[in-house]
DNA sequence: GGCAGGATTGTGAGCGCTCACAAAAAAGCT
DNA sequence: AGCTTTTTTGTGAGCGCTCACAATCCTGCC
């Protein structure tokens, strides 16, 4: 009589050994194997069953309850991987555990930034051995949105929210207190992010070092075709105002474009007209994309007419013709940040890791067409290479 | 007496009228109203007190169950909008019930394929209000396949398993019996996919296509740059060598590449180095920038010396420099096609949609560069502009 | 007008796990 | 030793829902 453990506490208790239970036992179905589609899953119950422990010290050493003693915890341990018990996540959420699963909201999924992120996000859950949900948020409006962060929230796991959008922005705000999260924003001005759960790259440091690098070639005034803000105040914008008001140089009216490379071939189209625009900073690189196309329809040679630099460093734009000067943006550490965050969140402070953007140079930037004399009050930013 | 229904079952059964409820009575802490952090979700029981049914008639009209009066059906349905009841996921899970959400299981989500496929399914999914999970396959080794396997099913929905490459394939065939499941696989072989809970496009017609329309153009023959294959034998190949057979011209050694814009620059600095090449059809628009990249460099004009056609149609193929003419294959319809048969899977047969590839015209090819007299065996394929 | 047989509704139990508590065991103290 | 305190373990109950079954209601029909 050692391993008649505790069985499951609305069964009919212990079942006597065979020879004492009768066949007029009515000990229910139970009596039967019931060996129909595939053995059902072990159980806590199995496990406790089997290590001779009840099955609330089994919960204690899955969740890592301090008050365990050693050899108990040893015992339960081994046992749970000979037998390959893994707990039910429906069951956990049920009885208000913890849920191990986190869903990403956000209001995309195509674009490069989105959807590296949730690559990210998805490395560091498996990781873990969270599982990874995706809720689309269909539309700006309040309604829509409060009702996709509802139903996201309800799934009992943790949240991720997307904010690189208005969209994404409000479903930041609507998430109800209580339930751990963490928003994937674009940089904040100075200060804002700090104490709320949030990671982002700091692109305002990005737009504003390729917008000196820019300068660096030597070339009068920098334009800037934008991709739409989640905000009122973009940091991307405000560091290539920054980098522009630094040199003392004209600040040109930004073209506010969307993130498609039709939108820039259209930026593209009013830029190339210009013969005084030497040089453009996309906001990301299917924007350059659609830019480069439209340049060079107008007869422009990149980079020796205009240069061209983009935002993200997306795979292709390494073979693009010509091959696409960029900046590198870790979407994908960006994700892995924001689910390390989510998990900090129940215990140290949520300490931020922040990807660093990174320039890339290749061939769409060079100097002005007609050779200007150096301004000389910019000239730090002249190497070639990456630069951090 | 009208709308004290049915109080939960293990509750201390319904209360008396609040006088009969002596200060002694132990009711226990449901005495105090518990109105800590946020009201508890609505549950079936609340909709049946309210309704004055029993919970399990909510649950029958939840769940659609056909024995119920028509006014019954009407009252609760009202009540359900009204008190603004959702069911909880993890409890009908728990309980055996039907789970209304999907994993979709896939070795990639980056490549434009498994990633539009992706959407697709999330778009189809939302608006069935299935939850999407997303569980990512690290490696092609069998067990780790089967453990991705296993957890994505135990999550207790239907799946989806994008077989595109071999780690998908092998995850197809690590499904469990009676786990509701589609595959998203590559062109079957001839009647290989029939009876068979699949869903594809026919990217063997639309690579006999393609490969038909350069040869429409005077191409003595095509070249194919190929993507890796999931099967032994790919049908995209086989598309290839079918169209070039039929036209009796010799069928080329294929190139196996990779799904990267990388893999298709080597391939095309071997074929750019060889003056035959006049037309190379690749396997992916990845590829086929790489290959332009390399023929550029190499001073090749496209398409003045070489044509190149890609598959796929992604949103930048576009805006390139040429405009990529390539096969527009609509992974976002398979991805939902893929999910409509998961539906259908309980009731009709799985009517597989299957959405048709389409040739995209552009400005990556053209005729050959010495004009060859037309073949007079192909005359038919010489139309411009898109084809069905 | 009473009873079969269907339609409709209600009851009991349990899914696998976690809470809150109570009991038992092991220390620590005078 | 005998006591209190702490640690460790076990028991009861319930999360919200679904099964299986039993009870009730309605028909139709001889």
């Amino acid at each position: 009589m050692d391993v008649i453990g505790h069985t499951r506490p609305p069964g009919d208790g212990e079942q006597l050994s065979a020879a004492e239970a009768g066949p007029a036992a009515q000990a229910g179905p139970a009596a039967a194997a019931p060996e129909l589609d595939g053995p059902r899953p072990v159980s806590i119950y199995d496990v406790a069953a089997q290590a001779g422990v009840s099955y609330q010290t089994v919960s204690r050493v899955i969740n890592g309850h301090p008050n365990v003693k050693r050899a108990t915890r040893d015992l339960v341990s081994a046992t749970i991987t000979r037998l390959g018990y893994r707990p039910n996540r429906a069951a956990r959420a049920l009885a208000g555990g913890p849920v191990h699963s986190v869903t990403v909201l956000t209001s995309n999924t195509t674009l490069y930034g989105q959807r590296s992120v949730l690559q990210g996000i998805e490395e560091a859950a498996r990781a873990a051995d969270y599982a990874m949900g995706v809720r689309v948020i269909e539309s700006e409006e309040t309604a829509a949105v409060a009702d996709a962060v509802e139903r996201a929230a309800e799934q009992g796991g943790a949240l991720v929210v997307v904010a690189f959008d208005p969209a994404g922005t409000r479903a930041l705000g609507a998430v109800p207190p209580g339930v751990p999260m963490v928003g994937i924003v674009e940089t904040p001005a100075d200060g804002e992010g700090e104490g709320r759960p949030w990671v982002w790259i700091d692109d305002r440091r990005a737009a504003a070092d390729a917008t000196r690098y820019l300068l660096s070639l030597g070339h009068p005034t920098v334009h800037h075709v934008a991709i739409p803000s989640p905000t009122e105040a973009s940091q991307r914008l405000a560091g290539w105002r920054l980098a522009l008001a630094e040199a003392g140089v004209e600040v040109p009216e930004p073209i506010l474009a969307g993130w498609h490379p039709r939108s820039g071939y259209q930026a593209g189209q009013r830029l190339a007209a210009r013969p005084d625009v030497t040089a453009v900073l996309c906001g990301n690189d299917d924007l350059a994309l659609g830019v480069i196309r439209a340049m060079q329809e107008a007869g422009r040679a990149i980079p020796g007419s205009v240069s061209i630099v983009g935002f993200d460093d997306i795979p292709q734009a390494e073979f693009y013709t010509p091959a696409l000067t960029t900046v590198r943006l870790d979407f994908t550490g960006l994700g892995r940040a924001a689910f390390a965050s989510l998990q900090e969140q129940v215990g140290a402070a949520p300490h931020r890791l922040r990807p660093q953007p990174e320039l890339v140079i290749r061939e769409s930037s060079g100097p002005p067409p007609a050779p200007v004399p150096a301004n000389p009050r910019r000239a730090v930013h002249g190497r070639r290479g990456q630069r951090a």
